[in-house]
DNA sequence: ATACATGCAAACTTTTTGCGTCCCC
DNA sequence: GGGGACGCAAAAAGTTTGCATGTAT
């Protein structure tokens, strides 16, 4: 991976803000310093970027939004490398720990969600690279 | 909420799937039984059902995706009113409790994402409702 | 009867990509 | 010098919305 402008400008960004901006935010932000950097660049990058594990996408992974027709309380694990998703039992209900965790941050918290990331049976059968 | 033949065989798909599929894939799945359904009917579906705790949607909530530069092993704690996302300390390490209760999916797990989900400080001061 | 829901299509938003040029290694 | 990265702009993908009509209550 090659160290350009606009790449250190992103990351250096996205660390200082803490706003958990969307691309497009990040975009914004980095044009100030930067004003030639196009939106494809800093697509391009947090692509690269999150792929290499230096940041975070949050959400999960697959372009589309999927659904869930069950409130039961379960979890999601997702295969990092095909996408799929499947069920987990258990998850959702609060612990005395999570109670801690959370004490401080001044929201009320009525949920938690857990997602395990990973490689799916398949994926793992065809090696750990692609 | 009415009760419609689009939104019962909507909800009956996504029950019977357990795919977790995208708002497209459910589509197809109810067009082969209702052909003359739209797609936008839907979205309007998913966006109600969710609304109304009937179904989840999956991944983090705002519509543009997120980002975060750090990968410091910390959790999100999310508005379901605003959208504001904030870090929250620990979370990402896998304990004992989650190897119990990922084995038997068969996949190799390598990461825990933890989202709470709740009220922000300053919709919390708004009330509960509006 | 009437308010909510639908189908359709257009608009919008977000993300990806092709292509020619540039510049890091 | 060469291959990865960039800017630009167009296209693709995903989602929302306006409007006329249909239908559950």
């Amino acid at each position: 991976m090659r160290k350009t402008k606009q790449r250190s400008m992103i990351i250096e960004e996205l660390m200082k803000l803490h706003s958990h901006p969307s691309a497009d935010e990040l975009y914004e932000s980095v044009r100030k310093r930067l004003p030639r950097i196009s939106l494809g660049t800093v697509y391009r990058n947090l692509e690269i970027l999150s792929r290499e594990g230096i940041i975070h996408r949050l959400g999960s992974g697959g372009s589309p939004r999927r659904f869930d027709g069950t409130m039961d309380e379960h979890s999601h694990i997702r295969c990092t490398r095909c996408g799929r998703i499947d069920d987990v039992p258990s998850g959702g209900k609060l612990t005395e720990c999570d109670k801690g965790i959370v004490r401080g941050t001044g929201y009320r918290v009525l949920e938690r969600r857990v997602e395990f990331l990973g490689l799916c049976p398949a994926c793992r059968k065809r090696g750990a690279r692609g």
